[in-house]
DNA sequence: CTGTTAGCGCATTCAC
DNA sequence: GTGAATGCGCTAACAG
């Protein structure tokens, strides 16, 4: 059942060429290459493009070329608001160039990740940029069997298929947000992160410092399956008070689920953070306006996502570039949910 | 400065047709329309293509057929999380057939929207969804001629283009909001909204109720020109106290508005909902359980998402559907932020 | 600096 | 039900 074009009469090189009175391939080069067609021709060329309205036919550049001025950007979700802010990033870098992006969803799933990639390598991209992906033996083997230039965004404390990487260390923000929990005098708080591969990290992080401390605690250790919500930070909340009735705060994956078990607190009649400490990840913009403000661990997103756009551009330019590894670095933001236990 | 492919051994249409042996039109026939090919070829040349990972070249389909099988989505901005629903149930159902989806940002600008549709149109997609579209000359213009299905999704009180349209009565949404909070008791409530097309009908709907009640003051009625966040929300509440203080509520275009104002209501010592009423919009995820709880509109954004593709679909295979405006309804859900001046 | 020739990989059209 | 010829619109490679 498909449908047929009225196929209205498309404009085509060869029309802007006929009218100018040029070969097709002159117009084509003063398109893409400017500087190799005289100043005259390619005024008078670019003149015309503009009068007719001529709009290139990507698919045919691209067959043609072998090259197709495509960006792609494998995500795990459209519904994450740490990587809303990357990926504008990324469109606000690439929009400046004669690239496009083009992205792909895996829900999370292993095998929708690597026939995604499959399916735009297939396609020769220009670049790829990857998000959220678990190192896994099949994606590093395909990744590094690219033609094109991959990059890696978002944690860089792991290695996945070991070619240019942009992001924060998690695993380490985990540590310092664990850690200063402890200095704020919480002893007795929960870790609560997704099955993702970013959450393994900040748990990672927080055994790497409750473990030292000797406070580690597996009652603790949660590790949820639904999408962060501050829905599931009230559940959350409940139940923890519930099997841990001598709980004093919690590090949560997302700011979101923090709002969630701040709002229950107050409804249970939870001090926070006299009684409870609290603390995000993300920085969301509620986290500094929330009474009481939230603590949360601060990642650069947008520059994130201008500069692995900067980078792969780079990397396309430049196709013997080295592997590379830029830790783009986070802030720990304190703030009032984490005064501590004598807090005023 | 391109990149050369190293081009290696591509497998094509060609490279299975000869170790099947049979034409290459054949195995284009056997997965594009099976039924076209005889049961046991079909088979063989299925296991074939499993084989030797053969993946479709786009470009060159897209090329020759005229017809490329892309659904292109026109939206203003990435970072709007109503429309990030709407998104995901436009990938979950698309993801289900052979059309693929690919996104064009605006940023809200007018003259973005038809440099991106034009764009779009001239890579012969198989349809069209645009959103947050201002009703415009040219814009409405480009949209009827397009060659393909044109969906609008969204709003469906303002006559766009006169196509196919689903979404919900925004202007009548505010109407109820507006009248909700009247019945509640308020009756100095501002309304804080943005410069996009969505929020003029919302201010539009407040405006018709309080106009009829007698109870319209410019001086509630806000425009503003910013993202909505709840640090937005935040400010504004201070300033509307400073200009007007016998405020008594807000309406606000969005939830996270409405949660920077919760907030910042409780640090000036200002109850909600006894001495403030506040409605959002959206019905994000914390409003069911901040506290107090928010009262919002709630639109079925993803269902939205959903049964635009669905419609986009069936135009696709219909080329002759009528216009047709679907109004998939809004609930306004009353919580405790709204609960009126005698509350508790 | 400009033109000629050829072909990218696939699907349409018409044969058989 | 299957195949042969042809061309989609553009650009690479070479020529001049």
């Amino acid at each position: 059942m498909r449908r047929r074009r009225s196929r209205r009469d498309k404009i085509t090189l060869i029309d802007v060429a006929r009218l100018v009175g040029v070969s097709s391939i002159t117009v084509s080069r003063a398109l893409r290459n400017p500087d190799k067609v005289s100043a005259s021709l390619r005024e008078k060329i670019l003149k015309m493009v503009e009068e007719l309205g001529y709009v290139p036919d990507f698919a045919a550049r691209t067959l043609a070329s072998r090259d197709s001025d495509v960006i792609g950007v494998v995500l795990p979700t459209l519904s994450n608001f740490a990587l809303m802010s990357v990926m504008q990033g990324i469109e606000e870098r690439i929009h400046q160039t004669h690239y496009r992006v083009q992205y792909a969803y895996t829900r999370f799933l292993e095998a929708a990740a690597v026939s995604q990639i499959r399916l735009f390598l297939a396609q020769n991209p220009a670049g790829l940029i990857v998000t959220g992906l678990s190192p896994s033996e099949e994606t590093g083997a395909i990744l590094r069997s690219a033609d094109c230039p991959v990059l890696e965004v978002l944690d860089i404390s792991e290695e996945t298929y070991s070619g240019l990487r942009v992001g924060i260390d998690t695993r380490e923000a985990a540590r310092v947000a664990t850690r200063h929990m402890l200095e704020r005098g919480y002893r007795r708080f929960a870790m609560v992160g997704g099955p993702d591969s970013r959450s393994r990290l900040r748990h990672a992080g927080y055994c790497d410092v409750m473990q030292a401390a000797g406070l580690y605690d597996p009652v603790l250790d949660i590790v949820e399956n639904e999408a962060t919500s501050a829905d599931l930070g009230c559940r959350l909340l409940r139940r923890l008070l519930d099997r841990v009735p001598d709980i004093d705060g919690a590090f949560c994956h997302n700011d979101d689920v923090a709002l969630g078990m701040m709002f229950e607190c107050r409804r249970v009649g939870l001090a926070v953070p006299q009684q409870f400490g609290l603390c995000g990840f993300n920085d969301l913009d509620f986290a500094a306006v929330s009474a009481p403000t939230l603590t949360s661990v601060r990642v650069p997103r947008y520059d994130l996502g201008v500069r692995a756009a900067d980078m792969i551009i780079r990397a396309i330019d430049n196709p013997g570039l080295e592997p590379l590894s830029v830790d783009v670095g986070f802030t720990l933001v304190e703030r009032e949910s984490t005064l501590g236990r004598s807090a005023g």
